[in-house]
DNA sequence: CTTCATAGGTAGGAAAGCTACCTGTCAGGG
DNA sequence: CCCTGACAGGTAGCTTTCCTACCTATGAAG
């Protein structure tokens, strides 16, 4: 799948990923892949300046970690990531059921 | 809703609309208004160079026909966009669903 | 002629994501 | 020590897409 249709929705599904956990940029990565089954395999040009952008909008915070010595840089939501990622999710769901309207026909699988 | 977010979806809705027969590019606006219960509000300088585009790709046909004695560009949906649409709607539910994955919360509405 | 509603159109700018590239650590093989 | 490969973080420049703001034009009302 193209992540290109993402655009503007890339931030709640980052945010999204981080809502049950901290985690360090490339980890996202594979959350991401993981939870979508391999349909979401974002290059990480697109996904380290998207966290940057998060982090300069205060919704997620950073912190170098030294893990198995090695520097990572870990991600963790905000509270007012936290208020974001609500608000996201209703946009979300206003947002899918519009374009909804348009493209799922709905009621007329059978065919 | 902001429009913006419609990002790489707008092609989709247009060829949605038109599906149910040609319209006029002014008249699409009202039809997207109308359909999406004024959730979507596009202005012209979004709307008609997307039909250019779309037209460029060979997806609609648009002829001039004068209507009330004035010029109006009606566009068509050709077969080539007929097929790109079903293309789209499959597209939107992979899209929809993927990220529902991470923003719809799915089984717990009750509350 | 001016104003309003309808209708079509363009130019320039901003935002988002992608491709391609670069830096650096740790482990294994030579 | 050097090279390679998997992991991890990062940046620059490009393209696409959409928006704001503006312009043109018709027909009716005054």
């Amino acid at each position: 799948m193209k992540a290109q249709a993402l655009h503007g929705h890339l931030d709640a599904l980052l945010l999204a990923v981080l809502e049950r956990g901290a985690l360090h940029g490339y980890a996202i990565i594979e959350a991401l892949r993981a939870r979508s089954e391999g349909q979401l395999d974002l290059p990480t040009g697109t996904v380290y300046p998207a966290l940057r952008r998060l982090e300069r909008a205060g919704h997620v915070a950073s912190a170098w970690s030294t893990v198995n010595g090695r520097e990572r840089r870990t991600y963790e939501l905000t509270d007012t990531g936290r208020r974001a990622l609500a608000d996201q999710r209703s946009g979300w769901r206003e947002f899918s059921a519009t374009v909804g309207r348009f493209l799922d026909p709905g009621p007329a699988p059978a065919g």
